[in-house]
RNA sequence: GCGCGAGUGGCGGAAUUUGGUAGACGCGCAGGAUUCAGGUUCCUGUGUCCGCAAGGACGUGGGGGUUCAAGUCCCCCCUCGCGCACCA
């Protein structure tokens, strides 16, 4: 496309304008900068190539904050890097043998140019990219005081191994249906040594300072769900036989329960098919049934579990044992079910199927009895009732509602020593090993006779060796290298082993946030000053998608740093303010690489430009929503900034005039400070695509100025082109920068003071005074903005549209709201 | 099933903060001017229905209610999207 506005060569003023702001740093910030702080940070990208829709969306709300807060006299700490570990490159290595170095800095290049196309600017000085050795350094520093204060651990646990991948999983990589989310592999249980992050010491913590952040509620919802926290009760039941003898072998179980108080009701108990102790405590003559179901169940994947509701009599099994139910002092059932998880909890429950639908579920199939402990309300026609009433068939809780009986039952089990208050949280701890090689190696070695020995400080980083070979088992290499695995141990100079696991890469992201407020600090991560003189961030800006991982992780991280008195002590969250932009679709599918459906934001780039793609990001929606690429105005964008070129450099209308204001020019100038207070706001409220519509308002109606007979006034029309190019200036960054250049003497728009409306010149003399008969518009009529009420009633009695309604009828009544609406009650 | 969000012209959306002109702005479409022509640019029109017009009726997913006045508040229902989903 060739430019239609005379002069106005969109690649050639965008790119002299993106080299000027690379080459004169301006927005390059020191920690010491004496203005005001202000933090604005847009997720570090995984490098995957050239920008995506998304990216241009996302660094555009960025771009835009970090122009407007500038403008607004803040020091805005603008920075950018990489997240750049993770499976794909490594998967490319085993695929085309090209080291995941090689590949990843390739796609670094790539996204780095793409973003600085599109006119996002940042303090570059700053960048941090999780592959670099000074980065691996202190994420395996952090990794070793984590270790030294009990937060980083080594457990054999039941892990999630994705056969596709030959890696373990995360509870959060895997899907509800049971299969991996990258590969799309049915996901295996498998018992393996693995790294984890005691995130668990936290739960409460993390739950309770949600309530102070200023986030999205749904983001905070999910947080709080993930948390999962569960007040409740924990309590032990001897192993008995049929008739409440307890066993010779002294075995119990221990249940988990948030309602204690319908103990009364147990009629039978379950354990979790993998328990430990489910094959300890199934009787001889129940034996093969029993292995045969725990060996079916451990084969079963979760999928399988899920969606096996038909056949309920099939998940559960009866064990031959009892066990006691302390409350009433008689033995119940004890069955073992896949309904019953072992990660939650003891792994066993009580089962009161007459306030559990689920055990009512299972008790009928397995004919267990049903005994009600709350009185339902009258004409229940239900089956378990779950909710609050008077307690019936429970003794010494009998005539208590739901609150005094947990409470009463509570205290009973432990005065009577058989349990205790027991808050649950649905949170696990973050199982951080992979066993991958593009990631960031764990610093331990394993000793013979020292055991697990952190690689010493000054030893770091440890860093994964170059000459390796990458096969399509997809195991990682450094399982095979000689020279990386065979080391010395620290302790006691012996012969050693190296772990091979390297972490997760959502290690990484954790703290990432932090580098960038010290990134050239050599003898720390950062330092607790240049962290405090920035964080927390003002203003996070990522997609939803990371809503519970990521910020969760990096809560964390930011707490457990505090704690260790690496980040500031009264830093206990790293995100003010977070804000998550919608995903964009393209005729209602969601617009993905695996969808096949990308629109390239290059051509655009190429013809329309990157201010006119900027507009069409904001102009499209709100920013919160998903928006439809099929419904972006792009071309109404560009024919907008071709108008704004005109009235730009005095192409459009009639030459100006030097004269005295008359009417039409004092209309403009309010105008103009009507826009800065309406764009100010919107601004502030994120209300960009109405901020858009204000511009292309102002824009009609400075072209109907301009071409007006008598032309425009000089500085009435210098004002108003001036204005509109600075609350432009941060959505459209070029043009505004190359007009406001041309006509300030080379000077730059981004330096310049955000502009402040005059509240004397908000005022309006004349509105529009709607008249209303029975609450329908039948006139209108300009009056004094002044009006009062009987003026405005007289006016409107007069109006001949209102005398035909009124058909020479008196009004009944007249509510008068001066000077905007009147309404006539017949 | 539970939780959150949303339903407004042919389309994206505005007004939802304070109940007070529904449809800003843009796309698309139609007509006109400029042009050899296409494109561009400029102007005008554009919720639906009746009407030559003036004007009138209807209209914010559906139904009820409160009010002088409801897209906005209250009750019931429907649809779509997202999240969680055997958590005891």
């Amino acid at each position: 496309m060739r430019p239609m506005a005379e002069g106005y060569d969109v690649q050639a003023i965008e790119a002299r304008w993106q080299q000027y702001w690379r080459e004169h740093g301006t927005y390059e910030v020191d920690n010491d900068d004496p203005r005001p702080h202000w933090y604005t940070l847009c997720m570090y990208p995984y490098p995957s190539g050239a920008a995506h829709m998304g990216h241009v969306r996302n660094y555009t709300f960025g771009d835009l904050i970090v122009r407007y807060r500038t403008m607004n006299g803040y020091a805005v700490l603008s920075p950018m890097g990489f997240d750049s570990f993770g499976l794909p490159a490594e998967n490319a290595a085993i695929k085309t043998g090209v080291h995941p170095r090689t590949f990843t800095d390739e796609r670094i290049e790539q996204l780095r140019s793409s973003i600085m196309r599109i006119g996002a600017v940042y303090d570059w000085r700053r960048e941090v990219t999780s592959h670099s050795p000074a980065y691996i350094r202190w994420t395996q520093w952090i990794f070793l005081r984590f270790l030294e204060q009990g937060l980083a651990y080594r457990a054999k646990a039941p892990v999630n191994w994705c056969p596709g991948c030959h890696t373990v999983l995360a509870n959060e990589q895997v899907l509800a249906d049971g299969t991996c989310e990258r590969s799309g592999d049915l996901v295996e249980k498998r018992d393996l040594e693995q790294w984890f992050f005691k995130i668990t010491d936290y739960a409460q913590q993390l739950l309770d300072d949600i309530d102070g952040l200023d986030w999205p509620e749904r983001v905070k919802v999910m947080q709080r769900n993930w948390i999962g926290r569960s007040e409740g009760a924990e309590f032990d039941m001897a192993i008995t036989d049929a008739d409440g003898t307890p066993r010779a072998d002294g075995l119990s179980i221990t249940v988990f329960t948030t309602r204690p108080d319908t103990s009364f009701g147990m009629t039978y108990a379950v354990m979790a098919p993998e328990h430990p102790l489910a094959t300890a405590i199934t009787t001889d003559d129940r034996r093969a049934d029993v292995e045969a179901f725990i060996a079916h169940a451990r084969a079963t994947s979760e999928i399988d579990r899920l969606s096996s509701e038909g056949s309920l009599e099939k998940r559960g099994i009866f064990t031959g044992a009892y066990c006691r139910n302390p409350f009433t002092g008689k033995p119940v059932p004890l069955y073992l079910a896949d309904y019953v998880l072992l990660g939650y909890g003891t792994g066993a429950i009580m089962a009161v199927p007459a306030e559990d639908q689920r055990d009512w579920d299972f008790a009928q199939v397995h004919g267990l009895p049903i005994v009600r402990t709350i009185q339902p309300p009258e004409g229940w026609e239900g089956e378990a009732y779950t909710g609050d009433g008077v307690h019936i068939n429970s003794e010494w809780l009998d005539g208590l509602g739901k609150e005094e009986a947990i409470a009463k039952a509570t205290e009973w089990l432990e005065a009577s020593d058989i349990g205790e208050r027991k808050v649950n949280f649905r949170l696990r701890d973050w199982l951080v090993s992979r066993q991958r090689f593009w990631g960031c190696p764990i610093p331990v070695v394993y000793c013979p006779d020292d055991g697990i020995v952190a690689v010493p400080d000054d030893q770091l980083p440890v860093m994964a060796p170059d000459d390796v070979e990458f096969t399509p088992s997809g195991e990682s290499p450094l399982r095979f290298h000689e020279g990386f695995l065979n080391t010395t141990c620290p302790t006691c100079g012996g012969p050693a082993v190296r772990e091979t696991d390297t972490m997760d890469t959502f290690v990484d992201s954790s703290w990432y946030f932090l580098r960038f407020c010290d990134p050239w600090n050599e003898t720390a991560p950062f330092s607790a000053d240049a962290a405090a003189s920035w964080m927390p961030v003002d203003q996070y800006i990522g997609g939803v998608e990371h809503a519970i991982l990521h910020l969760m992780y990096a809560r964390f991280f930011t707490k457990a740093l505090s704690d260790l008195g690496v980040a500031p002590v009264d830093l206990r969250e790293p995100f003010a303010r977070l804000f998550t932009q919608g995903m964009i679709r393209l005729g209602g599918d969601k617009m993905s690489k695996s969808k096949g459906n990308l629109v390239a934001p290059e051509s655009i780039l190429d013809n329309e430009g990157a201010d006119a793609l900027r507009l069409a990001h904001l102009f499209v929606g709100p920013p919160q929503d998903d928006v439809d690429w099929e419904g972006v105005g792009l071309e109404g964008c560009a024919r907008f900034l071709q108008r704004v070129w005109r009235l730009g450099t005095g192409e459009a209308g009639v030459p100006a005039v030097d004269r005295e204001p008359t009417p039409p020019d004092d209309a403009m100038e309010k105008a103009t400070h009507r826009l800065i207070a309406r764009v100010t706001d919107e601004y502030e409220r994120w209300s960009y695509n109405t901020a858009v519509a204000a511009f292309m308002e102002f824009g009609n109606d400075l072209y109907k100025y301009v071409q007006a007979e008598g032309g425009p006034r000089r500085d009435t029309l210098a004002f108003a082109v001036d204005t509109l190019l600075l609350v432009m200036a941060p959505m459209t960054p070029h043009i505004t920068a190359e007009l406001w250049s041309r006509r300030h003497d080379g000077a730059h728009v981004h330096e310049q003071a955000w502009p402040q409306a005059d509240p004397a010149k908000l005022t309006v003399d004349t509105v529009t005074l709607v008249v209303q008969v029975n609450g329908k518009v039948r006139d209108r009529l300009e009056v004094p903005a002044g009006i009062d009420a009987a003026e405005a009633e007289r006016l409107a009695l007069a109006s001949p549209k209102v005398q035909a309604h009124l058909d020479g009828g008196e009004p009944r009544k007249v509510i008068a709201k001066p000077p905007k609406l009147i309404n006539i009650v017949v």
